[in-house]
DNA sequence: CTGTTAGCGCCTTCAC
DNA sequence: GTGAAGGCGCTAACAG
């Protein structure tokens, strides 16, 4: 077969790629004619433009995002730290940062850091290498030196649910304190006096440091004593061990459970059931988030919904207006949560657990 | 205060990152050595390359992954396109092909396609432009189109789960006819003859056509009619309303469903339910996953199980193979399935459903 | 063993 | 309205 009419020589790769100079070469004009007719940012002469715009199409040529990017010291990239994007609903966020970062030809790149720091490092590295321009931060875990480093390269950063004290950047989350108080109200109404708060770790997630303290806060008003608490990373399985271990503590009553996430509280459901316990005649349990799995006709989980999607678009909103310098001053937005009442809360049996 | 050591003129930006050329001047020496001394490429004199170093680090240096990236025409970039990853298991798979990327530096960008094709050019627009080395197509529903505009852009390309026929790429799967053919066993076994197969679209998505076949193929094997099928997207409010569809049907009868993932398996199970059906005892259901949802106590989906994260291994470790160049003929490796064996298969009442 | 030079593809002054 | 030249930061070829 005859070669290629783009053929190259570098390695016996079989293709190179077109550049605005094979253009210009092609027509017999210059290079700059041809950047400033494809991007529109000089006046061309329309015959001139129309005709570098069809060889163009025809070379199939696609402008080097790379050169560009080196060119003008911007990679049109923005990036997104999670923890763990299985263990909760955060899929939607993601969905609505690509939502909107997708209009305004903006790459994503997502970084799964599974709250392991050296990980959080590894992959901090290499946004930095690659001059990556803003990070939404919704790593619950990610430790503030890394958000720092960002800063310091003045990378912009935006944090998504989770919040750093001695950070100062944007910030959209939710009232966890309203979230935490509408389950207890509810838990209340029904009657229910002993209540645990089940996971989360409290020493590098925010968001279970805010929980936590509108949990003891919600118990103190009402004047009980402070329930005991136990700390856990997000998943199923430690969910379930915490439970267990709850379960097993001879000293410990209580008649209902708030999680700190659908997760956890469907492992705690999962252990009060299979040692006999119902659910939610013998306890109740609150879980939070609204994934799919708690609205399930077998689940049906109480829980607390916070807008992800909206949250997603405003985090990103945020992110892009500041890399387009529209924006100044570090802004916080706070949404509602809701509360979803479903069938795994109900007033106590006064007694003991019915087997 | 005063001005950084590295300040600068750009726009008013405070911060210019240091170069090579910065450390070289920095030292009086040339830039090509400090790049020699920090890639390792060439000798240099170790007392140099120390202070070298040690300059480097004062200054807090990076390498710039762009320049780099336009020196070498590579960007240790890859990209995972997917439909939908919140609908299956698939994050183990993004979670194995960050594992095995992120060692060899390679950043990975994901890429949601929510079966929307014009979305899917957008993003491969993207790629193209950001001149990403390789991709891993997961999509199931990714037009045979995109794969070969990529290959055509000489971008690498594995495949994963899905399958085209007529685009040649390396492929990782798993075999789909065993894993029909297993679960049609089990629910035979059971005793079941009227079994429907729920959910998927063959027009699109390779993998609902081997399913399909598979299922047909193993009911007429058995000498039974064929049986119905209904189509849906992968998603469980589409799943839902596919399930009221069938059992609405009076025409129809059948006491086992085999649904084309755990999605839709249990929003089968929820029609069911909700519509009095007693889950094992008046319907069978089968799922396709093995997703955290399917263990649930409440919930206890008899399912088929694929290595999702060692699928995903393998397809990044092909991918990452060939763009080293270690690899030359596409290759095909099928992973085996396994059918779980749980709580909602059980013999079929031979009665009409009791309610 | 180290320095000089050139160029990856693009954009942006500055000339004409 | 268009062309020519330079440089973003890095590496590879070639000198010395």
């Amino acid at each position: 077969m005859a070669p290629d009419s783009v053929s190259t020589n570098t390695r016996g790769r079989p293709h190179r790629r077109p550049t605005m100079s094979d253009i210009a070469k092609q027509l017999g004009i210059a290079p700059s004619t041809v950047s400033n007719a494809l991007s529109g940012r000089r006046f061309v002469e329309p015959e001139l433009r129309q005709r570098i715009l069809e060889t163009a199409d025809a070379l199939d040529y696609r402008p080097s995002g790379i050169a560009r990017a080196l060119r003008l010291q911007r990679t049109s990239t923005i990036a997104l730290m999670v923890a763990d994007f299985g263990s909760s609903n955060s899929l939607l966020s993601v969905r609505a940062i690509e939502d909107e970062a997708l209009p305004e030809n903006y790459q994503l790149i997502i970084c799964n850091t599974s709250f392991d720091e050296e990980r959080e490092a590894r992959h901090i590295d290499l946004l930095v290498d690659q001059r990556v321009n803003g990070v939404i931060v919704m790593s619950s875990s990610l430790h503030d030196v890394h958000i720092k480093r960002l800063q310091q390269e003045s990378i912009h950063t935006v944090q998504l649910s989770r919040r750093s004290m001695d950070v100062s950047a944007d910030f959209v989350g939710v009232n966890n304190f309203a979230g935490i108080e509408s389950a207890l109200t509810h838990l209340w109404e029904l009657g229910h006096r002993e209540i645990v708060f089940l996971g989360g770790q409290p020493e590098t997630s925010s968001v279970t440091q805010e929980k936590l303290r509108a949990f003891n806060d919600g118990i103190a008003k009402r004047g009980t004593s402070p329930a005991p608490f136990i700390a856990t990373d997000f998943s199923f399985e430690d969910g379930y061990r915490a439970m267990v271990e709850l379960l097993e503590d001879p000293d410990r009553r209580f008649t209902a459970v708030l999680a700190v996430n659908d997760m956890t509280a469907l492992a705690a459901i999962d252990a009060a059931l299979e040692r006999g316990l119902r659910v939610p005649q013998d306890l109740s349990v609150v879980g939070w988030d609204d994934s799919v799995l708690a609205s399930l006709r077998t689940v049906q989980l109480t829980t607390v919904r916070q807008p992800m999607y909206e949250m997603g678009r405003a985090a990103a909103r945020l992110l892009l207006q500041r890399l387009n310098g529209t924006r100044d001053e570090p802004t916080a937005q706070i949404f509602d949560p809701e509360l979803i009442v479903r069938g795994t809360t109900a007033p106590p049996a006064h007694s003991a657990p019915t087997a």
